[in-house]
DNA sequence: GTGAAAGCGCTAACAG
DNA sequence: CTGTTAGCGCTTTCAC
């Protein structure tokens, strides 16, 4: 019933505690053949399970990192955190959670909840308590994220999210330069009155994303045009409203922040009888499962969340291995994905 | 810089490290006021976090228990896990995540892969080794699980799949029951000629879809025609060909077993100019995110994926407070949402 | 009230 | 090669 020990297999195997952990351990040539078969067997036939609580509390080392998400559910943090577990597992390490439930428990409105500090800390502590050797906090929606780990020199990461603290490095996708190429993706195709659909502004994603759409006009000396960008709140609905009031001012091609607004254009669009992919050319941000199920299939950009999860666990264990990390924003590449929602404007 | 413990409080408050323990876990009238404070105070000067290893290690216990998930990317998995952990939250317990990530590994053929069962060993010593006091596997598709955990008297729950070892309780949601009320929406909008297009024959859950609409159907005393029942592979693309094989058929409704599949249906329609809500009607299941994206959103059943996860913790809880649990299937019932994608008959 | 001491399961010197 | 021993950080009798 209970756990077997390695005091119970000392006693089956007659021999002392200390060679059945050489054994166990496989320090070489610490034990006969004989001693090493004979407690290969008693462990294996008592179905024995180190105990990691007392390992890892005398090894002094839990070899793991904790993870402390915003929310598990939201679509991103699943493969983030897939990616860090990929990583870990190379190296040996292994990763415990701690999801703080927040798109859960308030919804998208993040704002002035103090709540959220205590749940922070809780998490913190739990993995602290646990002897996590290093720390990753995965964020929603790019937003500026207020706290930080207190005082301990555990190395914390940020990713998707935007540490208010500067002093640890954090990751994220190079929603600027994607933006920049979808723009020149939409110019080379010939349009030039483009309706942009952001997200909120304390979006550090939104920011980025307007700064590389407002390049990419830039290097075509087409001038940007604040009446034609509207600000959303990463929701169909208002994907929706914007798409008549940008349709109205006769843009040619409509780039939302995110895939969930344009689903919203998408549906105006039919509703109006106007043509997505002749008519007008849509463009969205994150490439989530919707761009398929539309036809014709939506243009999107993908940031490659795997590989953000690889960063950020490569950052911590980095630091164990005492090497110094720079402390700044580390950004990787999205692949963007033109598809027949848009099209040049020759053509429709 | 290392973790503070209650040795080095001990030595700051001038009391013993017995003491120091006491106030720590409030034992009542165990020290003084002033000790209490003292101890208090130090405990906060120095950051004091209890080391979770050493004391779970002394008490005996973990209050924790395991999830074994098949692959955490996998839709239906955060939400699970979500609901697994805010019962286990109520009951001061905490759940410990081991992922096989058999999805990003193998995608949805994971027939016929030994190492499955590996990874499934691994997790489950892994979990076991840090002392769960129970378990619960999360699979996806409703696939029947052929490995069970080798011997312990562990708490063991299966969710989200069917163990074929009968001898543990599993929760799933009660796609039968959901199936038959969507078969019943659909036959008293006058619809008589259903096609269907069902997942594999090997998922539990497309068995009990089909046996739901089939009772629908004979409540109804129309004829289950097995020639317009398409067999899919819950992908989009088998969806699209099934379109265009059943509607030759004459069918005026489909019903597909995920709406990923019934979203190729809705692609084949618009292709072929053929109203979706008017000329056919559609419904799917899982009630995913696509369902809102179409005009007219998409019909859908939603299994209560928060609330199986709640089920399973309670089960596994149950067991740890001694309680003895059916180790049958347990069932949860899913909504249904009718939605504008499906129409009366005489309607259109 | 308070503290000394034992011991949870394990690893790692260290002696033999 | 093998076993004895100390001790990781903590809780918990049990004397005082």
């Amino acid at each position: 019933m209970s756990l077997a020990t390695i005091k119970e297999i000392a006693k089956l195997a007659n021999v002392s505690i200390a060679t059945v952990s050489n054994v166990l351990n496989q320090k070489p040539g610490s034990a006969s053949p004989e001693k090493v078969e004979k407690v290969l067997k008693v462990a294996k036939s008592l179905n024995y399970r180190p105990n990691y609580l007392a390992q890892s509390l005398k090894r002094q080392r839990s070899r793991s990192i904790g993870i402390i998400a915003e929310d598990l559910t939201v679509s991103q943090t699943a493969e983030i955190i897939n990616g860090i577990e990929e990583y870990c597992e190379e190296y040996d390490y292994e990763a415990l959670l701690a999801n703080m439930r927040l798109f859960k428990r308030y919804g998208n409105n993040l704002s002035a909840i103090p709540e959220r500090s205590v749940l922070f800390n809780r998490a913190f502590d739990n993995l602290v308590s646990k002897q996590v050797e290093g720390c990753i906090y995965i964020g929603y929606h790019g937003r500026e994220v207020s706290f930080s780990p207190p005082d301990t020199g555990l190395p914390f990461v940020y990713t998707y999210c935007v540490p208010k603290d500067k002093s640890y490095p954090y990751v994220l996708s190079d929603d600027e330069n994607a933006s920049l190429e979808i723009g020149r993706a939409l110019i080379s195709m010939g349009h030039r009155r483009i309706g942009i659909i952001s997200g909120p502004v304390n979006s550090f994603n939104s920011q980025k994303r307007l700064v590389g759409i407002q390049q990419a006009l830039f290097e075509a000396s087409i001038p940007y045009n604040v009446g034609t960008t509207v600000i959303g709140d990463w929701t169909r609905e208002c994907g929706y409203h914007a798409a008549s009031q940008l349709l109205s001012q006769g843009v040619t091609a409509i780039y939302a922040f995110s895939d969930k607004m344009i689903s919203g254009v998408y549906t105006y669009c039919i509703e109006h009888r106007i043509s997505v992919g002749k008519d007008i050319s849509l463009f969205g941000f994150d490439d989530s499962d919707i761009v398929h199920a539309y036809t014709p299939p939506l243009a999107s950009a993908k940031p490659d969340l795997q590989e953000m999860g690889h960063k950020a666990a490569e950052l911590v264990l980095a630091q164990l291995q005492g090497k110094t990390v720079c402390t700044k924003c580390h950004v990787l590449p999205c692949t963007i994905h033109v598809r027949p929602s848009v099209c040049s404007i020759g053509e429709a």
